[in-house]
DNA sequence: CGAATATCAGTGACACTGAAATTA
DNA sequence: CTAATTTCAGTGGCACTGATATTC
């Protein structure tokens, strides 16, 4: 055990980045249960998310805000587009693109999901206070904003 | 769209969700390509500081701690084995049980890999103070606390 | 016998790399 | 021709369920 002289235990990276690990864990196991019945997993109901805020992706641009390389994407947009999601639409202004779309069944779909969702974080978040969230929400969002 | 329209977009279970996800994901990445060159993987490093944490677990315990299926927890204790990492013992106490304990060779992975693993988590971290830090981690913390 | 522990076998989800096709 | 975008093919990691042997 590395004794640290502060007295804030758990300070340390290491310990930071388990209870970090611990906590996702959690809400993806939470949330991949109560996304099974709609036959969606945990990175699908992400990237459909991502489709239906943005109206209309490429797959690139999907990718990189998944933070998954391209080739990845396309198989993520494979699944949504067989389950009658999403569909491929070609660039009209760059033909090498394919423009990923939601369809009214995917946009349908995230509107029922969000309060699954919402129910999902609830449960985790539910021992924070209101202001805790805002601020555990502050301290991660910090985190990733553009390496 | 449902109307919520607080757009200092942040407070809600789902932004919190979306935040923590991507922030364990960044996490998880960088940790995976220091660890590669030892041969162990992100899920691997954290079983094998487990063990050597406690000294000697059985599988079962060592499933509930890493939040898995105990069956799931041995495929993990095979690979360590067959790495030459823990050892499988017979547990005096009880012939059903298996017990898991780190090998010299592990303990010594251990501790070479937490200087990469205090480089990955300071990485990530480092956009937060002293204070910061500290309360992520109660913040964090107290999400996974008990049930 | 019923409960607990671990293992064997098979499956699904998901990200990766390398190679190829299309177009800017 | 070079670079960018996407797709095709194959691989590795990892967790899950169901079934089985052993032991309490």
């Amino acid at each position: 055990m590395t004794e640290d002289h502060e007295h804030h235990g758990g300070g340390s990276p290491a310990d930071l980045a388990e209870a970090l690990t611990r906590a996702s864990w959690r809400l993806r196991k939470n949330e991949r249960k109560a996304l099974a019945p709609y036959g969606l997993t945990f990175a699908g109901a992400r990237a459909l998310r991502a489709v239906v805020k943005a109206g209309s992706m490429r797959i690139g641009d999907l990718a990189t805000l998944l933070e998954i390389v391209p080739r990845s994407a396309t198989t993520r947009v494979d699944s949504l587009e067989e389950a009658g999601l999403v569909t491929r639409a070609a660039d009209p202004n760059d033909r090498r693109s394919v423009l990923v779309e939601p369809t009214p069944q995917g946009r349908d779909l995230v509107e029922t999901l969000a309060a699954e969702r919402r129910a999902s974080a609830e449960k985790l978040f539910s021992p924070l206070s209101s202001d805790e969230r805002a601020e555990l929400f502050r301290l991660l969002a910090s985190l990733t904003k553009e390496a």
